[in-house]
DNA sequence: CTCCAGGGAGCCT
DNA sequence: AGGCTCCATGGA
């Protein structure tokens, strides 16, 4: 067991470790004290996170001093990579529009990162996000880890890596539907003999004008046109998608009437263009600021 | 009780 | 292509 702490200086730009791993971009991490998603600041012992990085448990927290780590390697470069510690991303959101809700949502979350996890399970994972709250797809991601992943220590601590595609394609639809899965546990099976199998794979997508990109991700089995964006920004780092959710579409009512298009293209191809130069990250802030919102704007 | 959640597939015109 | 219906489950 190593130990180890990436100093607030080497970071470009504000951060905010808890922002970024509790705005429903990735689900592969968990909080020690069990508690994520909750409008409170973890501290001391409960602000430890863990997930598996290349086959390895990892622990992180966020302190005065850095990012502190535990972990058998350095993980330093990987975090980077993963949570967006990067001038290009310090850069990104330097550049957000400081008007309107992008401006609100800086102002408010101003070390929020867009993340580049693992492509497999952050595409399970939007698999199962269509018509779930923020909270139960963290669980049954979780859930399908504990089952189905390998197990991984960091000192006394275990943590569950996310299922390999093969191991997740072996499970039944039955035994998925009792996990809580509901209709997608189909989707799940469906996509994951389809990673397995080679029939299409991140390769197939990389590389791809985004629009183009878009439409190959389509091509897994519940995977529609926004939850192939957020597999596209959240994991294969592409800038241009606009994830239209439940949340943006109402806020498109709100506060942008005349982007409402005829279809998900052309809203989201208008919407892009409101948002600035880097409109998923645009896209991330928004979204995060309209879940925190009313906890910010009426403080306990 | 009803309504809603980071929607998508299948089917119909 | 575009519109409609159904799909599981848990929390408010």
């Amino acid at each position: 067991m190593e130990t180890g702490t990436i100093p607030t200086a080497e970071v470009p730009g504000p951060f905010d470790l808890q922002a970024t791993l509790e705005s429903g971009q990735t689900f592969l991490w968990t909080r020690r004290d069990g508690r994520m998603y909750e409008a409170t600041v973890p501290t001391g012992d409960n602000a430890w996170y863990r997930t598996v990085i290349d086959g390895a448990g990892v622990a992180l927290r966020q302190s005065d001093a850095g990012l502190e780590w535990r972990a058998t390697t350095d993980p330093t470069e990987e975090l980077r990579e993963r949570l967006g510690l990067t001038d290009e991303m310090a850069t990104a959101i330097a550049a957000l529009p400081d008007d309107g809700l992008t401006g609100m949502a800086k102002a408010a979350f101003p070390g929020l990162r867009v993340v580049n996890e693992p492509f497999f399970p952050t595409l399970v994972s939007f698999i199962l996000s269509a018509q779930m709250r923020v909270e139960r797809i963290h669980a049954l991601v979780q859930t399908l880890s504990e089952r189905y992943g390998t197990a991984h220590r960091i000192g006394e601590e275990v943590v569950h890596a996310f299922p390999e595609p093969a191991d997740l394609a072996a499970v039944s639809e039955a035994e998925l539907r009792e996990l809580g899965l509901g209709y997608r546990a189909p989707y799940v099976t469906a996509t994951a003999e389809m990673v397995a199998e080679g029939v299409l794979t991140a390769n197939d997508i990389r590389g791809r004008d985004y629009e183009d990109a878009r439409e190959t991700t389509t091509g897994y089995v519940g995977v529609g046109e926004k939850v192939a964006d957020c597999v596209l920004l959240f994991s294969l780092g592409y800038p241009d998608p606009v994830p239209l959710d439940t949340w943006i579409r109402s806020a498109i009512d709100e506060h942008y009437p005349d982007v409402r298009g005829d279809d998900y293209a052309s809203t989201s191809r208008a919407l892009r263009d409101r948002l600035g130069p880097y409109p998923g990250v645009a896209q991330t802030y928004v979204f995060h600021y309209l879940r925190h919102r009313d906890a910010i704007e009426a403080p306990v």
